[in-house]
DNA sequence: TCAATCACG
DNA sequence: ACGTACGTGATTGAT
């Protein structure tokens, strides 16, 4: 068998994965994405090759020696960024600790030392396999030699391999003859000219034809197209340099022994330092197996029958108690409890112990206000407990949801994200234990027992991880927030979400049947128009035929081709008439797809009703989220898809819909936070604050205001809101950049408070590190400290934006409660079932309609004092289109 | 699994 | 000079 030695180019890798992933940090603010995305690929590529030697090329600084060969050339560079920088000490440390050679020299690139290494290791009798992101290191391909270029898409690894018949077959060119192509079309991110009017294309065809680069001079002459052959000649000595540059070195002074790249002991403790440090959790396992806590830890005491569970629950302490009730588990069934100093009790349902006797016992405990229960994700809990007790128990502190008022911007707060967050701890994920997908049952390696031990363990976790999230939310000033907006909320939505919906199936059907027809017809008429069948749900099919076959110009505008987008055919909509029918029949189809097909394929049959799932921790902002389906975004603005609307009813003749919706919500915030006299005393004035701010950017009196100066104010007022820019302002508009240059001027110069708003809050939030909402909601905001002007900028109008929007939320989650609250003490027959972020919607018993509505628009107006005051419209009907 | 598209506030 | 507004979720085709 021969030996193989794996040589890696470092800084294209780390380069690749740390564009490839999103901004990571760890608790120490520094950056570490770029790390995880190498070791990523490391492990990806050496579980393929399995080689006995590994080596990384670093460079150490450009511009490099090569570039010093020729006077009058002064190649720069341009700089990495400083999120990228930073890095690179971080993942030496780590290759350090791994005790991987690392290779790096005054004035070479690491592409010069992969291709010195490479050919050494090869005269040793050694394969190389070479690794990197670049795709220069193509001329190194060979029979027996392969290049792997590694493409990072959104955290998974992918490769591209090449031998030299690889390298033929994708480019047309040997590796050799790749350099040649290189001197003639140049690399602009590598600082080689090349033949200027001479692009990839052209290269190719001429190296293709006379091979190398002498050659190709000497019949400059006979180079088509012409441009091409006067500038081969003229530029020639440019295109040698160009050579000189694209060539990698191979014979480097530089010593190679094989048994100092010999590959040893990857996986030692100081490498699972280095990932603690770096806070890679995923990667804990790799490092340091015997430290990941199993499911073993505590040495839980069982109990299985009646008598022993009555006896228990009658000496339970009072004390704090995390519980994690597993009831539609794959393995068993049972409820776990914790508390401090103790070894955890399951408690299991079989053949001694009812599901009904378990609860009968642990009604007492539940429903006893005096006993502090932890638990985690508790909305799913309380369902199924008023299942059994008939209404809903006490709760005091959810870790999931606490976890999210901490870190609003986390991916999951699962079990193992709370270990490791608060308690430093490595503990399994249930994806690891338990296996992947919903049943979670098909890779699940666990033994009975081990699952009994694990759902222990968890409620351990949720007991100690509270503890520190009391602290900091206490430290926060966040007690308000969490205890008295966040936790009632749970009730709010859980009671949602199990009222649902209903819908008239009929009047469905029958929508989605006219949909289907009207699709039949309109999809005929745009083969008619094309001459031929394609998939109009395609966009590329879709911008082949409008772009190429009749030649529209719309040139392309997205990664993988044309963009088909509306706004992009809005602009061709009187160039053919087969755009209006393209838009005519998205229109039609996302409304058959996702609305009246979507909406059928998750009605419960038997109740004709839609139960939604009401997300309390996914948003940045402080909104909840809505999904399976997800009813915060049922068609409106259009009227073909409003229609839809009336599909959704009361559930019965003796109730209708009260629709309450706040009007101007942000911007009335906005007013507030910001202390704007003008807009303050606006709302206050209760104007048309569109209208104002027409007046003030166009200088005209208000009276005088035209409907199109309205409309552009309008979109003006949401560009505050989302933290304005020029450019974005001129296109929602169609103006020209400077126009809308001069309406934001004119802005500022009217609500000069607004405009020192938005500095402040930029100023502080980079000094502190987050953004606040009226509640003390917080969001991080580590794109402040980026270097990069994109992420930056984009930092900036979050954090102008997150106070504004979250702080309606805010709002409107205390309206939610309050109302919530008012109606069940109020005995009232009515229950809220949806909101939209600023609509909320009723389900109200007839004879209860005005009281109802009082107690709604009374609550919703007064859930937050501000300086301005908060209007609500309230509308009746019989569905929520006649509701809104 | 990703990218494009489009529905909402 | 950069690349182009905040926050979501579902469906589709392509890879």
């Amino acid at each position: 068998m021969t030996e193989k030695i794996m040589l890696i180019d470092g800084n294209s890798i780390v380069n690749r994965a740390f564009y490839g992933v999103p901004l990571l940090t760890n608790s120490e603010g520094q950056y570490t994405n770029g790390v995880y995305g190498f070791l990523n690929i490391l492990f990806k590529l050496m579980d393929e090759e399995k080689p006995e030697y590994l080596a990384v090329a670093f460079d150490l600084h450009a511009p490099t020696f090569r570039h010093k060969e020729f006077d009058g050339y002064k190649g720069t560079r341009k700089g990495m960024p400083d999120e990228l920088r930073t890095q690179m000490p971080l993942l030496k440390e780590m290759l350090q600790a791994m005790n991987i050679q690392i290779y790096e020299m005054e004035g070479f690139e690491a592409d010069d030392i992969l291709g010195t290494l490479s050919a050494k290791a090869e005269e040793q009798g050694v394969v190389p396999v070479v690794v990197s992101g670049d795709r220069d290191l193509l001329q190194l391909a060979s029979e027996t030699l392969k290049v792997r270029i590694p493409k990072t898409k959104g955290g998974r690894t992918e490769t591209e391999d090449y031998y030299a018949k690889d390298v033929v077959e994708k480019y047309g060119v040997t590796p050799l003859e790749f350099i040649e192509v290189k001197a003639l079309m140049g690399d602009a991110s590598d600082n080689i000219p090349g033949v200027p009017g001479i692009g990839e294309k052209t290269a190719v065809k001429i190296i293709q034809e006379y091979h190398d680069l002498e050659n190709s001079i000497a019949h400059a002459a006979e180079v088509k197209p012409k441009k091409a052959s006067e500038n081969l000649a003229e530029f020639q000595e440019q295109a040698r340099l160009s050579k000189f540059l694209a060539t990698i070195v191979r014979d480097m002074p530089i010593s190679f022994e094989k048994e100092s790249t010999k590959i040893g002991d990857l996986f030692n403790p100081a490498a699972y330092d280095m990932a603690k440090r770096l806070e890679i959790k995923s990667m804990y396992d790799r490092f340091e197996k015997e430290e990941v806590q199993t499911a073993q830890v505590l040495d839980f005491r069982g109990i299985d029958s009646f008598d022993d569970a009555e006896a228990f629950f009658q000496t339970l302490d009072k004390k704090e108690t995390a519980y994690i009730l597993l009831m539609d588990d794959g393995l068993c069934q049972g409820l776990a409890l914790y508390q401090e100093d103790s070894d955890g009790v399951w408690l299991e349902v079989g053949e001694k112990l009812t599901e009904e006797q378990l609860f009968v016992l642990a009604k007492p405990f539940f429903m006893d206000k005096n006993i502090v229960k932890i638990g985690h994700d508790m909305k799913k809990d309380m369902k199924l407990l008023r299942g059994y007790f008939g209404e809903m128990p006490e709760i005091s502190f959810d870790t999931a949801i606490g976890a999210y008022i901490l870190n609003p911007t986390g991916s999951s707060y699962e079990y193992d994200d709370l270990a490791k967050t608060f308690l430093n701890q490595v503990f399994p994920s249930d994806e690891e234990v338990l296996g992947k997908g919903k049943g979670k049952k098909a890779f699940c390696t666990l033994s009975k027992e081990e699952r009994k031990n694990y759902a222990v363990t968890q409620a351990k976790v949720c007991f100690e991880a509270k503890k520190v999230m009391e602290k900091q939310l206490g430290e926060n000033g966040q007690n308000q927030l969490f205890y008295e907006i966040e936790m009632p909320l749970i009730y709010v939505l859980a009671d949602m979400e199990e009222y649902g919906i209903k819908v008239d199936k009929e009047a469905l059907l029958v929508f989605q049947k006219n949909l289907e027809e009207r699709i039949e017809i309109i999809t005929k008429e745009i083969f008619a128009l094309s001459g031929e069948e394609f998939n109009l749900n395609s966009p590329k099919q879709l911008g082949v035929v409008l772009f190429e076959k009749l030649g529209l110009k719309g040139g392309k505008k997205t990664k993988t081709g044309y963009s088909t987008a509306a706004d992009v055919l809005e602009k061709l909509r009187f160039e053919h008439p087969m755009v209006e029918k393209i838009l005519y029949y998205r229109q039609l189809a996302k409304l058959k797809s996702t609305y009246a097909d979507g909406l059928l394929a998750v009605m419960d049959e038997k109740t004709e009703k839609i139960y939604s799932t009401f997300n309390q921790t996914i948003t940045a902002t402080g909104r909840i989220s809505s999904t399976e389906p997800n009813l915060q975004n049922i068609p409106v603005r259009l009227e073909l898809g409003r229609e839809l609307r009336k599909v959704f009813i009361p559930e019965s003749e003796e109730f209708c819909f009260l629709d309450a919706d706040y009007s101007q919500i942000e911007l009335r915030v906005l007013a507030h936070i910001a202390g704007d006299e003008t807009l303050i005393n606006a709302f206050i004035n209760n104007q048309d604050i569109h209208r104002l701010t027409a007046s003030q950017v166009f200088h005209v009196p208000f009276d005088e205001v035209t409907s199109s100066q309205r409309s552009n104010a309008k979109a003006v007022n949401f560009g505050i809101v989302y933290g304005i820019g020029a450019f974005s302002l001129s296109q929602d508009l169609g103006i020209s950049r400077k126009e809308a240059e001069q309406y934001i001027a004119a802005y500022f110069a009217k609500y000069p408070n607004i405009k020192k708003y938005m500095n402040e809050t930029i100023q502080q939030a980079t000094e502190q590190g987050y953004v606040s909402t009226l509640w003390n909601r917080r969001r991080a905001m580590p794109e402040l400290q980026s270097n990069n002007f994109q992420q930056r900028s984009f930092g900036e109008r979050v954090a102008m934006n997150m106070p504004i929007q979250g702080s309606a939320a805010d709002i409107i989650k205390i309206a939610m409660v309050r109302v919530h609250k008012a109606l069940k003490e109020g005995g009232y027959r009515s229950h809220l079932i949806l909101q939209v972020h600023d609509e909320l919607l009723i389900e109200t018993y007839f004879e209860e309609k005005e009281a109802v509505a009082r107690i709604l628009k009374e609550n919703m107006e007064q859930a937050a004092k501000l300086s301005v005051p908060l209007d609500v419209d309230v509308h009746e009907g019989n569905s929520w289109f006649e509701a809104k």
